[in-house]
DNA sequence: TTGCTCCTCACGTCACGTGAGGTGGC
DNA sequence: TTGCTCCTCACGTCACGTGAGGTGGC
């Protein structure tokens, strides 16, 4: 049986910080300040080993870090509130009762829709800015055509 | 006679930082690396004077620093062709000359082009963030409904 | 055994934040 | 004259970059 075949361990620190387009120093920082896991029980020297969980993680907040510009202390509160999210699926599964169900559903879709929110307020700010640049090209454009037929 | 009347000058570094929304360190930053003018004949501990100009000219490094997230050494770049243009911009209306003005409308349009195009690439990676969450939200409304109607 | 990747300091850098101590204009 | 804002160092901080010197796994 190989790993692959039961759950997908160990991949080493290169390899995660290639996958995810990054270097190993930010891996090894985000790990010192708490933004990933850092392999609890490592001894000194030791080589650090992830998962693939651990680069869709880090992609993740790559992501959040990039494009909406947010310092890791809020990614932190970003990364805790998935953690917490991961927490309650995991009770979802367990639990029959549907009061309880419909309680963790609720707090996903507000999770999601306070990301949504930053997500869209950015992308507004965006727009903002291609429709200057867009009534500045057709100003310009304007004045070629003024050009082209005197 | 108003200054107010002729042209408007001598912002204090307070009340051009508050209109931009930054801090008086960040307007002496830029200026000390060159993204801001830095009224030439200042001596030593003389009040830095600001025009309106530079008010509309740190937003739009600050705009683009935020929604862009480019280093300050690329928002040089940026504003030094801002500066190219605009001395083209009176160059146009220096000369008759259509060769000369086709020519400098050409380069106008390019630069606007090129910062298009970095907007919307910037607002694509955005709605793919967008459409994920928008999916994610999708599936735990199905649930949601699932629940109700069991 | 030989590379290649990994490890831990630790100092450097970029883009400012934050006082300390002093001077200048309504 | 009294505040308020401005000035210049200069050290601190956040998020890493970049070697230095050494060890570990295919």
């Amino acid at each position: 049986m190989t790993p692959a075949a039961t759950e997908e361990r160990s991949l080493r620190i290169g390899e995660v910080a290639k996958r995810a387009d990054t270097t190993t120093r930010t891996v090894r920082y985000y790990e010192e300040i708490g933004l990933l896991p850092g392999s609890a029980e490592r001894t000194q020297g030791e080589h650090r080993a992830f998962t693939e969980a651990d680069v869709v993680r880090l992609k993740e907040i790559l992501r959040f870090r990039d494009l909406l510009g947010l310092s890791l202390e809020q990614l932190k509160d970003l990364v805790e509130a998935e953690d917490a999210r991961a927490l309650l699926r995991a009770e979802f599964r367990r639990t029959e009762d549907s009061a309880t169900r419909r309680r963790i559903l609720d707090e996903a879709l507000g999770h999601i829709e306070r990301q949504l929110d930053l997500v869209r307020a950015r992308k507004a700010e965006l727009e903002g800015l291609e429709e200057e640049l867009v009534s500045k090209r057709r100003r310009v454009r304007a004045r070629q055509r003024e050009l082209r037929d005197s």
